[in-house]
RNA sequence: CGGAGCGUGGCGCAGCUUGGUAGCGCACUUGACUGGGGGUCAAGAGGUCGCCGGUUCAAAUCCGGCCGCUCCGACCA
């Protein structure tokens, strides 16, 4: 049935409220699209649900071709499943709580890796059951410190979310392989460019992630990449070069007066050299222990890193307090006579030579420090954060370049970090008891769509992708209340369905501007315009959305013109 | 969680500094005219000014507390 636009729940807004900042949000809300409830709660009207299942369908598709089967699981779970691998804990405060009425806890899950591991436990045996991949779409919930951007980071969501078991490393990359092939199929049919970039496994763990991520201005993470190679991470764990080890000759240590000199810029001005000659210090508190980072004072410390590096939980600054209680001189302060233990050093600082550094005794510091010779750290390793400008690490000569970016998909190499602590072992054919190696793919439905709206659309509205536009066509029926035109329209919609094609008319008395104002606003990719002075002659205006021209087509002719229209779009 | 801002009919806003019982544009209803890119005229409907408390003869306006929403950052998928 073709949509009335006289019966339609849900308006067009002529204004954008004044809430919304970007333009998907701009033009989700301002098409009637969606309606908010509360901070990362929204509503979807029909329009914006339509799409949201054509989007369902095609990622079911590509999961199906990737050789995973659809099931359900519950969003409400016992809290005592999380407990068994200790994310109740590590979720905090984003994972939703509540109680049933026998007071027992529960959650409403933000993801599904324990309940999925739960399932394979009580239903796989050995391995002949293997490999298992499977899929569900789902609505997650995540108590978000922070929504944003409307659709971007929300608190109720759907998401596809997908879980694989194999036998072995072997066999888990070709699973792995065949999921990533399947987002960047999902991607491309839904019209969001999108680019695969290393990134941090964060809560889900693992060894290591992939973001498909589509750079935008208004995206909220920020992504390194190096044009020359194609080298592309997210800045949590890019990694840069730091240029060759040096061979010059330590020298020997020497005190200077550097008063007031507390920040790298300053003490590097003062003292006429590069900061790259200098050392910086920067004090966390590692799951609850004073730590003393050095790395090279151009550059700055990566937090999660660190923590990665460490194996801890959190970290962050120590605070002026802190740092004193440490012993620790705050703008002087140097790994010279620290206890190794407590140190942990970037390479960058390891591989220079006679740098300049804190003398750990205020309005002084001591050049020439060398690694090994003057201090040492117990750990080195990378805690960089890369930054724009820095030299690629993948290839000679590349400079990296940051771009922000929208992650719409995660995809992770989970390993044994859910089958070990929940005891999901099975039989492996030599008679012994193996962990299955799990992988999880992760897409957010809304982000998506609101990607795809973000993706396309321009001053008028939005021009929906045609594999994921709400209706193929928008029949804007000009003096709607006239006989000859009724007849046409329903005529049009007649055609038009039995062609295959999803129509919304717009039969309201309205003036025609508001009505083309307003498809363009929706943005279905094809336009067709009827009204009595074309009707004379028997004919009505087709018009894609992507184009400013339109052309004149026979009334009998129209649905089959429309067709070959809407096909040329999609190639 | 740190920083900033905003809550006044459905949407966008003014009014608040200097207290006196709420206004503009759009949207909505009815009628007439109009009719191919956001019409005109006329008549209407719709607001406990986020909530609670205080000051005052009188509070949208001043004071206190709370709640909600947005943005930047932290964090996060």
């Amino acid at each position: 049935m073709a949509t009335r636009m006289s019966a339609m729940f849900g308006r067009t807004l002529r204004e954008a409220p004044g809430d919304a900042d970007s333009a998907n949000h701009q033009l989700l809300l301002r098409a009637g699209l969606i309606v908010q409830l509360a901070a990362g709660v929204y509503s979807f009207m029909p329009p914006a649900w339509r799409s949201l299942r054509k989007l369902e369908q095609i990622i079911r598709e590509e999961m199906e071709a990737a050789g995973a089967q659809e099931i359900r699981m519950p969003a409400m779970q016992p809290l005592e499943l999380w407990q068994e691998t200790g994310r109740d804990r590590s979720y905090g405060p984003v994972l939703f709580r509540l109680r049933d009425r026998r007071e027992r806890p529960m959650v409403l899950a933000p993801t599904h890796e324990e309940a999925v591991t739960d399932l394979f436990r009580k239903t796989a045996q050995s391995y002949r059951d293997l490999p298992q991949r499977v899929f569900q779409m789902q609505t997650k919930f995540r108590d978000e410190p922070r929504p944003r951007g409307g659709l971007i980071r929300v608190r109720e969501f759907i998401m596809k979310d997908a879980y694989s078991f194999d036998i072995d490393e072997q066999a888990f990359q070709r699973t792995y392989s065949a999921m990533a092939e399947a987002y960047h199929n999902i991607y491309r049919r839904c019209g969001v460019p999108v680019v695969a970039v290393q990134a941090d496994s964060g809560a889900i763990g693992g060894k290591q992630s992939e973001e498909f991520i589509f750079l935008t201005e208004i995206g909220e993470d920020n992504i390194v990449l190096c044009p020359s190679c194609g080298y592309a991470a997210n800045q949590e764990r890019a990694e840069f070069d730091r240029g060759a080890v040096s061979e010059a000759a330590p020298l020997a240590v020497e005190e200077v007066a550097t008063p007031g000199t507390t920040t790298i810029e300053a003490l590097a001005e003062f003292l006429g050299v590069p900061q790259e000659t200098t050392a910086k210090a920067a004090f966390f508190l590692v799951d609850g222990e004073p730590t003393f980072a050095v790395i090279r004072g151009d550059l700055e410390v990566n937090e999660l890193k660190l923590i990665n590096t460490l194996g801890a939980q959190e970290a962050r600054p120590l605070t002026p307090d802190e740092v004193a209680e440490a012993g620790w001189i705050a703008g002087y302060a140097s790994p010279v006579g620290v206890d190794p233990a407590r140190v942990i050093a970037d390479p960058s600082v390891v591989q220079a030579r006679n740098l300049v550094g804190g003398a750990n005794r205020e309005g002084f510091h001591l050049r020439h420090l060398n690694y090994g010779r003057d201090w040492s750290a117990a750990t080195v390793a990378d805690i960089g954060l890369a930054q724009a400008g820095a030299p690629c690490a993948a290839c000679p000569g590349g400079r990296l370049e940051m771009q922000r970016g929208v992650e719409l998909g995660h995809i992770f190499r989970l390993g044994e970090v859910y089958a070990a602590p929940m005891d999901a072992a099975i039989l492996n054919a030599d008679g012994e008891r193996v962990l299955p190696v799990m992988g999880c793919y992760g897409i957010g439905l809304e982000r998506l769509l609101a990607a795809v709206v973000q993706a396309n659309h321009d001053a008028q509205g939005i021009v929906w992708p045609p594999a994921v536009a709400p209706y193929d066509v928008h029949l804007v029926a000009i003096g709607a209340d006239r006989e000859e035109v009724a007849a046409a329209l329903e005529r049009l919609e007649r055609d038009l369905e039995a062609a295959g094609l999803s129509c919304l008319s717009d039969d309201r008395d309205e003036r025609p501007g508001v009505k083309f104002n307003d498809a363009d606003l929706i943005g279905a990719p094809l336009r067709i315009t009827l009204g009595p002075r074309g009707l004379r002659d028997g004919e009505v205006e087709l018009k894609l959305r992507a184009e400013a021209e339109g052309r004149n087509a026979a009334l009998e002719a129209a649905a089959s013109v429309a067709q070959d229209a809407l096909a040329s779009l999609t190639g």
